[in-house]
DNA sequence: CGGCTTTGACCGGCGC
DNA sequence: GCGCCGGTCAAAGCCG
């Protein structure tokens, strides 16, 4: 649970969401080596969901970097990963991509249990994780791992919705 | 009947 | 080496 390449709000700074989840976050002050490869991963990007990622802003001394820091820390690193945090009623976000959840676990200093998803499509093994905090159960973390290498399945209309709804979040 | 969820078991990494 | 923890497996059950 480190060195995620997160979008997370500093518009909601403000209230109380203590959650060890943000204050991680807040307290990286400076980007990890990995956590920058996996910046770099987005910016490649370009499809499906993630794929949204590439149109965010991406620092350039991260984009210079590029052969040395990537080789450097390539054996550390898992996946690229994106994390994201929405308030929603519901757990499930339709993003157009068909999931099968394949475990549920509980999570410490959490009430709620964090839910593991595998994108059903043929060969393609991207994952996520969907967890709520308990500080403030209309808040969904969305965790995304994994870049999808074939087309969405269904139609967007819902989930450009919740991503409308997430910009207000993502501010910067 | 096929695809999905549920859920306890299992496993590898890590700190002590 | 042991136990905890986060992540995954897989058998069984559910549902359209």
């Amino acid at each position: 649970m480190e060195n995620y390449a997160t979008i997370f709000p500093s518009a909601s700074s403000s209230s109380s969401h203590h959650d060890e989840y943000i204050s991680l976050m807040n307290s990286k002050s400076s980007i990890s080596d990995d956590a920058k490869e996996e910046l770099l991963f987005q910016g490649k990007n370009k499809a499906g969901f993630l794929g949204l990622m590439a149109s965010m802003e991406t620092p350039r001394d991260i984009i210079t970097k590029k052969d040395e820091v990537i080789k450097s820390c390539k054996k550390k690193i898992k996946k690229p990963r994106c994390a994201f945090q929405t308030r929603s009623q519901v757990d499930i976000l339709d993003d157009g991509y068909r999931w099968r959840k394949y475990g549920q676990k509980a999570v410490k200093n959490n009430k709620f249990p964090r839910s593991y998803y595998r994108c059903t499509h043929q060969g393609c093994n991207v994952k996520k994780q969907v967890q709520r905090l308990s500080k403030d159960e209309e808040v969904v973390v969305t965790t995304y791992e994994g870049m999808h290498s074939h087309p969405i399945d269904k139609s967007t209309d819902n989930f450009e919705h919740i991503l409308s709804q997430m910009q207000i979040y993502t501010s910067f």
